[in-house]
This record gives C-alpha cells, structure tokens and sequence, in this order.
DNA sequence: AGCACCACCTGTGGGC
DNA sequence: TGCCCACAGGTGGTGC
C-alpha cells in the first residue's frame, strides 16, 4: 500500500493531532507486530513518553520521543488511524492501539499483518535496527547531482527494479514507480547504462513531479489505504498508466501490463519504447 | 551484481 | 452461481 505519499500524507496530518502528547499505556492485540524490542519493553518504554517530532524517511514513519524514536512501516495493507472517540469499532484488523493520555489513541490496522513498529533510544539505534539499508530519500534527500552519481554505481540495473530499491533511494514503490517512467517516457526495462543525460534529468524531474501530485492530492487508495483521519486519497483518478490495462494512452496505444522486477507492471508500448536504435545495432 | 523465486498474510476479482 | 487460482500498494532471504 503506502508510498512515500501516502506516508507523507499521514505525517503532515499527524503533526498537529498529537505533538506534544503523552503515551499511555499500549495495548498489544497482536505482539508480533513489534519488530523491536520484545514486547513487554516496548510497553514500558513507550508509557510516558512525549511526542516531539514526526519525521519520515521514505515509507518509515519516524515518531521522535523525549526518550526514544518509535517507527511505523504500513507495509502493504497498514493503517494508522487518529481519532479522539475511542477504537473503530469491529475492526478485525486492529493490531496495536496506542493511547494518550488525553484520551485521544492512535491506532495501528493491517489486514496482511506485513506492517511493523519499533521502538528504538536514540538515532544510533534507529540507524542500527531499522534503516541499515534504507538509502537517502528520494524526495527530502535528493538533488539532481546525487541522483545523477547514485545512478553511476548502478549501471546495470533494469531502472523499475533500481526504482523499487530502497537501498538505492527510499519511498518509491510500484505505483509511483510505474508513473514516473510514464511521465518520462522511458520503458520500464530500460537500463541504467543506456540512459542519455536528458532522459536521467527527465526521469529526475518526472519522480519529483508525481510524488509531489501524489502528496498533494492525499495519495492514493485502490483499496486498503486511508490516512490518519479515515478518510480515502484521490490520486487513483490521475493516475496515466497504473491499473489502466487495456485504456487507451493519450497517444492512442492501449496500456499494457507485464512483469518487470517481479512486480505487475503498466506502461504504454508507444510512449516508452523498450529499446533505442542504437542498442538495437549492437 | 543482478535477478528469479519464495515467504510472510488475507481478501478479492476474474476466469472457467 | 460457485469454485479456484492468481494477484495485490512491501520487504527480506535464498540461490543461481
């Protein structure tokens, strides 16, 4: 589910609904959902704690703490939900639920049970037992130089699956990604090697441009994604390629769907052409 | 290094 | 109508 625009989304409406607030004590509906530490720690270290700050690294949810960073990952089908009026009633999915001690809560849903919660001391642990190989942001860490020498150290790589790495730069995920080489009119299976510098500064300029509608327009829901309020995204209805199979491009070609890097893929056959003349020669 | 495949989960949509 | 399988927004591991 969440891209980094829909995390985004979440972070901005978090940050005036509970900084400030204090933790009372979580309760752990389903314990497994805490990546780190065991779950009795967890409980206790998180009771008390003051919300600072609300910060985001790609799809990593970072909740700073007077004494501590607690971490949020929606995975695919997670939700984090703020309300002031109690849990959301018979939701099957609820995994954790995290009071303040005001009475409002947030509470963490996930129908597939991918997501995950840390809760870590300090930025040295944060980098330790969550973001290890988390790379730089591709929106809040990124400029066209970095782009461009990140780009050089992977050469080979099919750009889709370079896209989807979060090794490489965080928060794209199979949406956006698909969108982005669409905007810029490059095929999904293109290499890194074979780009010109117009297309690496299209492809730049693509990736912000998407993410930045996305954000704006609350992100995207097919299903499962709401934000903190409950409430559905609207990107879906922009969207140029994702989901669209069989539609028809502006161009007039109809959308197709294929599997790149594993993963259901959407481009247009016309606008993104698969290879370039002269790779076709040699 | 890069990629294919599997695993983790639950639900659903499309094909037959 | 009903059943079954493939697939779903993410990531981590294995093995070639």
């Amino acid at each position: 589910m969440p891209e980094l625009p829909e995390v985004e989304t979440i972070r901005r409406e978090l940050v005036p609904l509970i900084s400030g607030k204090i933790f009372a004590s979580p309760l752990l509906h389903m314990p497994s959902a805490i990546e780190y530490p065991d779950s009795e720690q967890f409980s206790a270290a998180l009771t008390g704690q003051k919300v600072l700050n609300i910060g985001r690294k790609g799809k990593y949810l970072i909740i700073t703490l007077d004494h501590g960073i607690l971490i949020v990952h929606l995975r695919m089908t997670g939700n984090l939900l703020y309300t002031e009026e109690g849990p959301p009633e018979k939701d099957r999915y609820l995994r954790l639920s995290f009071p303040f001690n005001d009475g409002s809560a947030l509470y963490f849903s996930d129908m597939r049970r991918f997501g995950r919660v840390w809760l870590v001391a300090d930025d040295h642990e944060l980098q330790e037992k969550v973001l290890k190989r988390v790379g730089p942001d591709i929106f809040d860490e990124m400029d066209l130089e970095k782009f461009i020498a990140l780009l050089g150290r992977r050469e080979r790589v099919m750009l889709k699956a370079l896209l989807l790495n979060q090794g490489f730069a965080a928060g794209m995920g199979n949406i956006y990604t698909d969108e982005c080489l669409f905007r810029c009119g490059i095929h999904p299976r293109r290499r890194v090697s074979t780009l010109s510098r117009s297309e690496v500064e299209a492809l730049y300029k693509a990736i912000r441009a998407v993410l930045n509608e996305g954000i704006e327009h609350g992100g995207t829901t097919f299903r499962d994604y709401r934000n903190a309020r409950g409430t559905a995204g609207d990107y879906q209805s922009k969207l140029a390629v994702y989901g669209r199979k069989g539609e028809r491009c502006r161009c007039g070609s109809p959308i197709e769907k294929t599997t790149v890097a594993g993963r259901g893929t959407y481009f247009c056959p016309l606008c993104q052409v698969e290879w370039t003349a002269t790779e076709k020669e040699t």
